[in-house]
DNA sequence: CATGGTTTGTTGAACATTCATTCAATATGA
DNA sequence: TCATATTGAATGAATGTTCAACAAACCATG
């Protein structure tokens, strides 16, 4: 085995965001990993390019200036410009995907401590950045008049949203609350995107931490035996 | 004056979107009136081909013909297909804006009133269609890239945002409810905006009327002595 | 009312540009 | 040496914009 020459090269064309484990994994697999590590490198470009040019003005040239390689490379690891971007797609979901999903698991067995954590995750820092959420919003523009991205598209899918209607009726049950638990799902899940959608446009001065609070505001409100008010009127009102 | 000849031709050229109205108008003052039918008419067509083909495939050529007219047409009365979709969404921006100003004067004086109204309005037929949905979404999408658009795009802007937190806050008043009324103000809009989203993107089986129905849940939970729960477990829940 | 000239709106073909895709040549690792 | 990855120039299609020609409406005049 030649002392990872191969990796010395991905090392340096690879940008910022490419994670550490890809290149090792390359460093054990070889070039059979190689040609994962260019994929998910050629991801990582074109969600830069969504987030900073926009869905329509993103550019094979773009991404592959981005990523540092040449024009031609794309249409070598995904076939066109259209498979690249469900690609893209395709592993924002898969990563938002696990992600609640492990945060479901991690919360244990109490339906109360699992929805926070849910409503949690969806503002944690790796998934609701700026750059990601301004990709996913790339595609939502196009999602209607493309099939393919439309089941994709909601991150907050069926599976997703069965969750939630669950956990809204276990509560319900624990406390006797008096809703429909579908459309307190519905309410509550509805509110997460909007926020993502505030968080993404940047305007006024809407925060992480300002989202994540009035998504708090809302478990509050519609489950005030689990989650009882902190007296956040103590809050500093502007 | 010659019995509008002008009117009879534009009447054959005008598709089905156009109001009745711009056409008298148009009868009244003649040519200089005939450029602003034409502007809306093409207006019109964009929005169309923004639902039907994305921001990214909508071209000159086809909201061109999409109104029934010629390819050069619209750089004479935009001048470039950048100023045409900034005049679309300004339109879109306009008409949203009257339309909930509208609502909220006709409300009366009773801020729970005036909440309700507000809400209902975000639901009206005539403001969350499909075809204006998908047309705000595709803005979105791009608005990250486009100081332009970003002015624009929230529809609900900061002139909004305050009614609903000056709202909140005189039901906060009026009943000691103990929130944070701009928190609680930003998840109402958040979700309303949610809720646009889920209507556009059409899958699982939100409606108009389901939508409404969540939004209505929300404020029995968030304002329950102005809202009373109509008991709304007597709902078949699938 | 006519008539002719002027302004204004409209057309569609020509043009220039941008961009995805292809591919022969080259470099690299096995 | 062979297979594979990569390059970058060439290609062709799509599309926004321009513009010269044309049509319609308007406005003098006679």
């Amino acid at each position: 085995m030649s002392p990872r020459p191969a990796v010395l090269k991905m090392d340096t064309l690879m940008k910022s965001a490419l994670p550490k484990e890809a290149a090792q994994d390359n460093e054990k697999r070889g070039r059979k990993a190689s040609k994962e590590v260019r994929r998910l490198q050629l991801i990582e470009a074109t969600i830069d390019s969504l987030a900073k040019r926009g869905y329509s003005e993103t550019t094979m040239a773009d991404v592959a200036d981005g990523a540092g390689l040449s024009r031609g490379i794309v249409n070598f690891h995904f076939e066109s410009k259209e498979k690249l971007l469900v690609a893209t797609l395709q592993h924002m979901y898969d990563e938002y995907s696990a992600h609640w999903r492990a945060a479901l698991l991690k919360a244990g067995d109490d339906p109360a401590r699992q929805l926070r954590a849910l409503v949690a995750a969806d503002f944690d820092r790796s998934i609701s950045n700026k750059r990601k959420l301004a990709a996913w919003c790339a595609f939502w523009g196009e999602a209607k008049s493309r099939p393919t991205y439309q089941a994709l598209c909601g991150a907050r899918d069926a599976a997703y949203q069965n969750v939630f209607i669950d956990l809204c009726r276990k509560l319900k049950e624990e406390a006797g609350y008096d809703f429909d638990p579908q459309g307190t799902a519905l309410a509550l899940s509805a509110m997460l995107e909007g926020l993502w959608l505030r968080l993404m446009m940047g305007t006024e001065d809407v925060t992480r931490e300002s989202a994540l609070q009035a998504a708090f505001e809302f478990l509050s409100l519609a489950f005030p035996k689990h989650y009882p008010g902190q007296t956040r009127s103590e809050r500093n009102v502007g």
